[in-house]
DNA sequence: AATGACGGTGAAAACGATTACATTCCTGTG
DNA sequence: CACAGGAATGTAATCGTTTTCACCGTCATT
């Protein structure tokens, strides 16, 4: 593998010239920098990473943390990407499965300096954790995010939209209406606070039994809807808190001969390109992608510039898609 | 942040002792090691990756290439880091987005030496521009992959498995089979070749009108949907090379009133997540993800350690799954 | 008591880039 | 023609590691 020396040598100049030619932005004759060039086209040369980051301590580099690969992420983190690209960094995806060691582990290339910032769209961290963490490096959290961190943060006005969704289903005369959720913790908890402002608002009470908690696994969506059944329930109304759940859930009352809107209705989350494909198509709370990614971008470019920004809450506008699973 | 001359320091050592303590395998008094790890932590220390890998000229990173964030990937690559782990490896993720150029700039990493290998999920390089890759560096490519290409392989047998998908169909007396088909390159003709076989060895002929080529995104499954639609046929059976593809395309149907299997039956290939989630739920080739991403580290894992490590063809076995799409 | 072996440690040379500073080369002006 | 001064280039230090080689004790062997 060639380095900048033979490149220097090939062209017959210092190793300084060859690095101005490269990184540009320095004044070199128009001659030297065609032999310059030529050298390296001839020998192939490009420039090692781990020189030049050891020098100059940055890497270009921002860390994306992903709790699994859906398609949901997919837009995400291409407009991150791009977006990232536009500003000459590059972005590399961590998949944590949203295990908390793996998570850790990832962070190490933080410490180990082979990047520079981190956005997260889940996390297992602790609100803690967080804080040291974005107190050291960038840090944007997006879509999810533990409460109480001091980092920018990206999302939609949860609670709202989960009280615009439940709101809906009461419009449409539901007056049982389930939450799917989750353990009470970020967002989770926000649409479960949505969920109950609704039902309040609406004079109606709230009946623990309707709440059903599991993971975000799709697997949690079957058991959630199995958990239902065996407790002698039938569905009349559900708030599920997202996609991921929602589908799997469906397919399981389908199999116990229940189907959607024929015997109850649902209103799901993400607004995930499966929402639109899926029979019968779900209705839910879309969430601005391509924004969302975009802005997480930005939120961290700020802090990478500037070691003093302060971070910021940025919400983005959600938007109700009512479509084939309610009556 | 510290260095390790820092913590040499602070332990009153050489950097040399401090090195030999944290790469272990070198003998060092037990109690100055003592010394040493309470150094490190008191300074919280963590080695800087660009010195070490500068020095060494190793990275223990694995670069793993994917066309998109898909559920079908989530499990094929936990199991790839899970065997890379195992083996002192970490992985990075690269978001290709079926994007030759993207693909490119992500190969800069291996070229910038940030990264020992890469394991291909589909790829837009061409076979020449693929084995000049993998001249150079350790390559494997695990589903999908050129034709001609001199790397490491991991992938079930396409044309087998699609015959006997096929077969499958015509075993329920179908006789006018349809095929979703995309360019024909890779595996996509591999799956074209077995479904002609299929036909052939059945005494079926190949109507030419009943092959509906696409690209492989989501959209496209409808587009083909419509298409059909539109040239005024209604479908009869359909071998689809991909669950990405039948989905959409199921749903296009729904939305004119045809139904599986009711209407029409519908064989898919790789047993993706949704495929069993979906509704109705889709008959389908499984292949075997979890052997397929451990296979494909294991692969690359020889090649880099003996650069003279003959690349070879690892073909997995596949699995029909027949379920609600098929009558 | 001299010798050798060996366990434990340190000094210093890489690795490949960037960059402050020094130096040389031009060119235009008095 | 000498010289100032900017433009272009070179020299060498530096970033944080690993690793070769040399060195120093200590101890067993003769």
């Amino acid at each position: 593998m060639s380095n900048i020396k033979e490149v220097a040598a090939r062209a017959g100049v210092s190793v300084a010239t060859v690095s101005r030619v490269i990184n540009g932005g320095s004044v070199v004759r128009e001659s030297t920098r065609k032999k310059v060039e030529a050298a390296i086209r001839e020998l192939r040369y490009s420039p090692n990473f781990s020189g030049r980051s050891l020098r100059t301590s940055k890497t270009g580099k921002i860390l994306v943390m992903l709790p699994s690969l859906k398609s949901f992420y997919s837009t995400l983190v291409a407009s991150t990407e791009k977006t990232a690209k536009a500003h000459g960094y590059s972005m590399l995806i961590c998949h944590t499965k949203s295990d908390k060691e793996a998570e850790k582990s990832y962070l190490e290339l933080l410490k180990n300096k082979m990047a520079d910032g981190v956005i997260f769209l889940s996390t297992r961290l602790t609100a803690a954790e967080m804080n040291t963490l974005a107190r050291e490096y960038p840090v944007v959290q997006c879509c999810e995010y533990v409460r109480g961190s001091n980092t920018g943060v990206v999302s939609v006005d949860d609670e709202a939209a989960s009280f615009e969704a439940v709101t809906a289903l009461i419009a449409r005369g539901h007056k049982r209406i389930s939450l799917f959720g989750a353990e009470r913790v970020g967002t989770a908890s926000d649409r479960e606070a949505g969920y109950r402002r609704a039902l309040a608002s609406a004079g109606l009470p709230v009946d623990r039994e309707e709440i059903y908690y599991d993971n975000h696994s799709a697997e949690s969506g079957r058991r959630r809807a199995r958990r239902m059944l065996e407790a002698g329930r039938k569905p009349e109304a559900i708030f599920s808190i997202s996609d991921i759940i929602s589908l799997p859930a469906l397919r399981e009352f389908y199999e116990h001969g229940l189907l959607c809107p024929r015997d109850f209705s649902l209103v799901s989350f993400d607004g995930s390109e499966e929402s639109s494909v899926s029979i019968p198509a779900l209705s839910t709370v879309e969430q601005p992608r391509e924004a969302m990614g975009r802005e997480a971008f930005l939120e961290l470019y700020n802090r990478l510039n500037d070691p003093d920004y302060e971070a910021r809450i940025i919400r983005l506008p959600h938007r109700l898609v009512l479509r084939e699973t309610i009556r």
